[in-house]
DNA sequence: CTTCAAGTGATTGTCGACAATCTAAAGGTA
DNA sequence: TACCTTTAGATTGTCGACAATCACTTGAAG
C-alpha cells in the first residue's frame, strides 16, 4: 500500500495523499464517521505527519472530513438533510450552467455528449446492473456541461467540492441511483435542448432533473407521506 | 506585530494565522499578485513554517492565494473576468436563498433586517462618504438572508469563500461600490418582498440586484460600448 | 552582443522530536 | 453504585533541521 513515493515528476506527497484519501473516503474504504488517526495513517502510507496533515486540511476544505482542535478529524456523516442541502444548491447552479452551456458548447462538444449518452444508453439497455458505470456516466454528463460554461470557479465549486460528497453518498448508501433509466431520458432531453441552442429550456429541464432526484431523497428521509 | 501567541483558550496558531492573513489580503495590506515568502512571514509573525503552511492551504481553498509546487504562493490577481464569474454564481444562488428566506425568516429577523437598512440609510443620507460602513452594511444584508436559509453548506460557500474575494476587490479597487444609494433602494425592495413572504418576487428582485451590479462591472471591463 | 551552461543562494517539501492537550482507565469518596 | 479526581497513555499542535527544487548570477562560447 505504501508505494507512494512517486519517482514521477514533481508530484507532491501531500497532493497525492489528498487524492488517495479522497478516493478512499468517497468509495467508503474509510467509512463515514470513522476517526482518522494521523500516526496510524502516516505509518500506513509510509509518510510523515506533515504532508498528511496538509492533505487533511484539503479534505476539510472539500467537506469530506471535520476537524476539531486538539481532538482530531472524522469522516463526515452525510445525513439526508445535508444531501438535500447539496441538491438545493445544485438546482439553480446547474440550471444556470445549462443556460450558459447552450451558448458556448461547440458542435464537437455536443457530439461528444451525444456519444456519451449513447454509450450510457447501451449499458443500461444491456441491463448491466453495474452501478459504477451508470454513476460515472451520470456525473460525466453533468461535468461536461459545467465545464462548458468556462466559469472556472463554478467548475471548482461543483466538480471539485460538492460532487465528491455526492459520489460518497452513492457509494456508501445501499440503494444506488434509484432511477437510472428515467434519469438518462432526462439527460437526452437536456441534450436536445442544448443541441437546439435553447438555453432557456435547457435550464428548466436541468432544474427539473435535479429537483426530481431531490424529491426521491426527500421521500427516503421522511417516508411518512 | 507578533503578539500572536494567544494565551486565550484553545486557539490554534494555524487558525489565527489564517484569519489574520485573510484580513491582510482582503484589505490589501498584502497586495494582489505579490509573492508570499514562507520564511519571511514566519519570522514576521514569530511562528514556525508549519502552522503558516497550514494557514496558506486554507487560503488556497478559499481562493485567496494560488500555490505552485516548488515555487510558492502568490496572492491571486482578481481580474474582471473572475469577478464576473463570481457574480454569475451569486445571481442564481442568492436568488434561491431569497426564495427560501422568505419562508423561513422569523419576524424578529425581519425586524433586525429593517433596522439594519434604516441604519444604513441614515449613514448614506448624512452623506458620510465612508465606504467602509457602506460595504459592511451591504454585505451584512446579504449575509443574513443567506444564513436564514438554514442551508449550512450554502452559508459556507458564499460567506466563507466567495465573499472574501468580493471584499478584496472592493478594498483594492479604487472605485468603491459605484451606486450605494441605488443598491440600498434595491435592498429595501427585497426586504419588502421578504416581509410580504413573497418568495417569488424576492428571488427576482435579488437576481436583478446582483445582475445590475454585474453589469456595472461588465461595462468597466469593456468600456468600448 | 547574445545565448547557453554551471554554480550559488534562497525557498519549498519533508522529516523526526518535543510540548500541550485530550481520552480513558484506575482509584478513592460519598 | 454513582461520581469525582488522578494518572497513564496516546494524539494533536508546533518547532527546528535537512534534502530537493527553483531563481538568479556569473562566466564562457559562439
Amino acid at each position: 500500500m505504501q508505494n507512494l513515493r512517486n519517482i514521477d515528476k514533481q508530484s507532491l506527497l501531500s497532493q497525492d495523499l489528498g487524492e488517495l484519501l479522497t478516493e478512499a473516503i468517497v468509495q467508503g474504504v474509510i467509512p463515514q464517521g470513522s476517526k482518522i488517526s494521523e500516526p496510524e495513517l502516516a505509518r500506513r502510507y509510509g509518510v510523515s505527519r506533515g504532508p498528511l496533515r496538509e492533505a487533511m486540511l484539503k479534505l476539510e476544505g472539500i467537506g469530506l472530513v471535520e476537524r476539531i482542535p486538539h481532538v482530531g478529524a472524522r469522516v463526515v456523516e452525510l445525513n439526508c438533510q445535508q444531501l438535500l442541502d447539496i441538491y438545493t444548491i445544485r438546482e439553480p447552479l446547474e440550471g444556470m450552467a445549462c443556460r450558459l452551456a447552450a451558448e458556448r458548447l461547440t458542435q464537437r462538444q455536443l457530439n461528444e455528449l451525444h456519444d456519451l449518452l449513447e454509450h450510457h444508453q447501451q449499458y443500461l439497455d444491456d441491463n448491466h446492473g453495474e452501478a459504477y458505470f451508470d454513476q460515472q456516466g451520470d456525473f460525466d454528463f453533468h461535468y461536461r456541461i459545467i465545464k462548458a460554461t468556462g466559469n472556472q470557479r463554478l467548475v471548482t465549486l461543483l466538480c471539485d467540492e460538492l460532487y465528491h460528497l455526492l459520489r460518497m453518498y452513492r457509494s456508501t448508501s445501499a440503494r444506488q441511483h434509484a432511477r437510472p433509466k428515467r434519469a438518462l431520458q432526462e439527460h437526452w432531453a437536456i441534450w436536445q435542448a442544448l443541441n437546439d441552442r435553447d438555453g432557456e429550456l435547457a435550464e428548466i429541464l436541468m432544474r427539473r432533473h435535479i429537483s426530481r432526484a431531490r424529491k426521491v431523497i426527500e421521500q427516503l428521509s421522511s417516508p411518512d407521506s
